[in-house]
DNA sequence: GTGAAAGCGCTAACAG
DNA sequence: CTGTTAGCGCTTTCAC
């Protein structure tokens, strides 16, 4: 069976292979100056020439910190958390930090399993993509952390970064407004997650600037968000007869599985019903009614949450609490 | 700003409070035995109280083992990959392992950077999902690996766990052939993944068990697999006026990219063009043309992959070096 | 059933 | 510029 057969060289070795003392290899390794350019030469072949490669969990011990930054997300699987995720992972390692992504499929029971992990692991940092859940970790209250795409409920001295949810769900309303829509019905998010709660506020006071009463029936959700779910919810909505002509769905995948519910009752996108989405990921452009939709900016969105949770762990002041991200329209066949 | 206030508690902490010893406290920790009720009684409360958790770096360097488990892959934006990462973390949470996802854009360099430092925090095990390198990374040798969806040019003493692509790519072609298509044309990654090798083989072996002549003017490839890629290749064969009634395409992204293609140049799919692609992603059932596709079973090759690399580690004897996972043909709109 | 003590590989005083 | 050494938090003999 496969099995590490060579055991793995210790500092110790190279420094004897050397001919130096164990503190000189640590200081060329670390680039701590305090050795001579012969010395450095020396040292840096033998270690290239028996593949040494530090340990880092030793390290780790007696630094008492790592490079390890927790990533929590609810779904990887969903394009726009895989998105950001990735941004994130190549911010952080470009700066020397690993990124540890949980998928905890938005159970909070996983979450916290993995939140005692990497506390195990003495990680430096924790970014919250999304979630649904309050942190009751008390553990985990005095750490760096980023929240991306929701406020937790206590924000303590963390950082908040967002998309300008609130004007997407106004441009969402008012798109569909322009389309010619009177009767503006929303799907979302059951949880409430601020994101979801943002744009549907968006979607409400633009309605409401629009001179169109809020119709509280017209308000759907379902408690997972996903194609199929969506897709069940509609067809149960137009089973009960209720009658819309324009819809605003918090997600993409949620305006999906809209579509092919009207799709499937007969009803024309966007002649019967115009629909806009939000998240613009990859499917709902290819989509057989390819999605209007409020476009998020992901990799912006990742790169500043790398970027600021290094500034956090090397105790550099965070001049705000929250960042904001700008969103845009973007016109396709469902308006 | 957010700094951790309170430093951990350790061991000895825990042992001084609960008034025993840390090789005691270590023992009902790690449910070693030789304790008495009382004391584990007393040790636990003591543990729960404080919200005490074990510093596992510390007892990593100490054990010399880790519960960290690599995993190489190489976009995990796309489904199916995000699918059998999460499949796998998964797995391995619940065996206490952690998978460290390691997304490397198939980028050699940030490959072999990640390579570094899984092994700097010395990680027990180590699973490669698709990609396209040869592992030169000397140190990598020797510990238990897996590689799910392509051979290793140099196996050594690791796993490979591989879908049926061979009798896919024969089901993909004899699809085609059922459904009247005599020039039948092949899209594929050019890299030479053995996955996709293997499906090509298959084609090409239905193709020719069908009487048909294999057209090597056929045979399109692109540089990376993405709709983008597949549409532009496919846009440019359709301008040199290749002419064919079927294609099969080595993966969802890629038909549905083809597609397109054929859309934008005003050939009807299925009716001038069938086309057939391979994973089955949900994307491929929400297109316009929902995708006549082979079904790769990602969960199942997941869990596998996770069962099988801790029996390595574990040092029990694996007694194959393969494992195949049957596929399945999904009849869809596009045939 | 319990404790004392060595030591994992590394860094960081400190001494020279 | 270089070496010696204590000790990070834990596990694990070994002795009682």
């Amino acid at each position: 069976m496969p099995k590490r057969e060579k055991k793995s060289l210790s500092i110790v070795d190279i420094s004897k292979l050397a001919g130096v003392s164990v503190a000189t290899v640590s200081r060329v390794i670390n680039k701590n100056g305090r050795f001579s350019a012969e010395t450095q030469k020396r040292v840096e072949e033998i270690i290239s020439e028996n593949n040494y490669v530090p340990n880092l969990v030793a390290k780790g011990l007696k630094t008492k910190k790592t490079n390890f930054i927790g990533v929590i997300v609810p779904d990887i699987t969903n394009e726009f958390f895989s998105m950001v995720a990735v941004e994130i992972q190549n911010s952080l390692r470009q700066h020397g930090y690993f990124a540890l992504i949980c998928n905890t499929r938005e159970d909070i029971s996983i979450e916290r399993e993995y939140l005692d992990i990497l506390n195990g692991i003495q990680m430096s940092g924790l970014i919250f993509i999304s979630g649904n859940t309050r942190i009751e970790n008390e553990s985990v209250r005095f750490l760096p952390t980023v929240y991306i795409d929701r406020a937790p409920e206590y924000l303590g001295k963390s950082l908040v970064i967002e998309s300008d949810n609130y004007s997407g769900g106004r441009m969402a309303a008012n798109t569909l407004f322009e389309a010619g829509c009177r009767n503006i019905a929303c799907l979302r998010y059951a949880k409430n997650i601020s994101s979801h709660q943002r744009r549907h506020e968006g979607y409400r006071y633009e309605l409401e600037a629009r001179g169109l009463s809020f119709n509280a029936s017209l308000q759907f959700s379902v408690d997972e968000v996903s194609y199929n779910a969506a897709k069940t919810k509609m067809l149960e909505v137009m089973e009960s007869g209720l009658a819309f002509d324009g819809i605003f769905c918090t997600t993409d995948w949620l305006a999906l599985g809209t579509v092919a519910a009207l799709s499937e009752r007969g009803k024309k996108v966007p002649g019967d019903v115009k629909v806009v989405g939000f998240d613009d990921i990859l499917s709902s452009r290819l989509s057989s009614s390819p999605l209007t939709t409020i476009r998020q900016q992901v990799d912006i969105m990742g790169r500043i949450a790398a970027d600021e949770i290094i500034k956090m762990i090397n105790g550099e002041n965070i001049d705000t609490s929250k960042i904001e991200i700008a969103v845009s329209l973007v016109k396709r066949q469902t308006t």
